[in-house]
DNA sequence: GGCATAAGAAACGTCAAAGTTTCTAAGGAG
DNA sequence: CTCCTTAGAAACTTTGACGTTTCTTATGCC
């Protein structure tokens, strides 16, 4: 590989920080770690952040602005929930767990989850409303079982498993989730 | 304030390690600061747990022990549930909190809360484990449809809740988690 | 093609905290 | 009263990562 410069070796390091981010959490993230992960070089970070929490806040604002999920759309209710639920569990820590990963970035900088939690959720329209929505329409769910927590369950329940373990979550229990939990409550 | 031997020594030593790790966190509690606190010096420490990892994991257990919660016998499952839940909400930021403020011990050890949990309840029973039983036999709920993840459901919701929120839980949460999700599904 | 700019390698100083060693003296058991 | 265990103080070694410096060399621009 040749020697990148500017932007691309700028997307590059950022990248491999976020990866060291969720993989090893914020404590074992060393800019070392980050640098050779990267290709690269300490020097080079050094020479666009300050320092370690500044190199983990930009990697985690760039993620986060090209992180929107359009939830899938198979045709069927169950269909979209196992996808949807598929990719957002394959598509790395969500903001629950990366908190947990940041908690060293907390204490270190004395700010705080509630903050960070506005800044990276405003604005933002859960991925369930579509998914239920299409299946109203269909005809596949009954209107007035959907309280706003049965249909958050899934994503609920989803977000605790990978919380409490830390790791990927089994597909089978995606399935679990939505066939011995979810459905039977809705039809 | 005499020099502590034994039981009495230790016990001043878990304690000072419980708070300095809901003060300061996992990664910010050093070895020196327990000691300091406790009124002792490393050594003593040392010659008691071979490293921070077991000085913390003592320190969360002999918490947990004394916080233990037994669950309540009220005559039926709903009031069990709603019971016990509720008073493990009132704990409030315990449950919630540990996880984050376990973060750097959690990717020190490669472990996840699920499996500290594990080492934490080794042994004994779950309070949910108790409540279903005598479900069971009051012939409240058929054994064929509690599945261990609907029975650990209530749990599970509440402390999803909690995570999120860092706030105690509404009563009336714990009601709908009851009669509208948990309930609906086991009879 | 030549030059300014920035990448990359290697090694360094610094520092905080882990874990250890050594020694002194307190306090309980007999 | 004496002795044996162990608390407690202090200083030490080690380790690992931060952040820096220096120097070489690749890249792109004119």
């Amino acid at each position: 590989m040749g020697r990148r410069r500017g932007e691309a070796l700028e997307a590059a390091i950022l990248e491999a920080a976020w990866d060291e981010l969720s993989e090893r959490g914020y404590a074992n993230l060393t800019v070392d770690s980050v640098a050779q992960r990267a290709g690269t070089s300490k020097p080079v970070l050094y020479r666009r952040w300050a320092d370690k929490q500044e190199l983990v806040e930009a990697a985690v604002v760039r993620r986060d602005a090209a992180q929107q999920v359009t939830p899938a759309d198979t045709g069927s209710l169950r269909g979209d929930l196992i996808a949807t639920l598929t990719e957002l569990n394959e598509r790395g820590p969500y903001l629950a767990q990366l908190s947990l990963l940041l908690a060293g970035y907390f204490a270190e900088t004395e700010t705080s989850f509630a903050e960070l939690r506005r800044t990276v959720l405003a604005g933002r329209r859960s991925g369930s409303d579509e998914i239920m929505e299409r299946a109203v329409e269909r005809g596949e769910l009954d209107p007035a079982k959907l309280t706003p927590r049965i249909a958050a369950l899934p994503f609920d329940l989803l977000r605790g498993e990978a919380m409490m373990t830390l790791r990927p979550v089994a597909p089978e229990v995606i399935e679990e989730i939505v066939d011995t939990v979810f459905l039977p409550l809705v039809r």
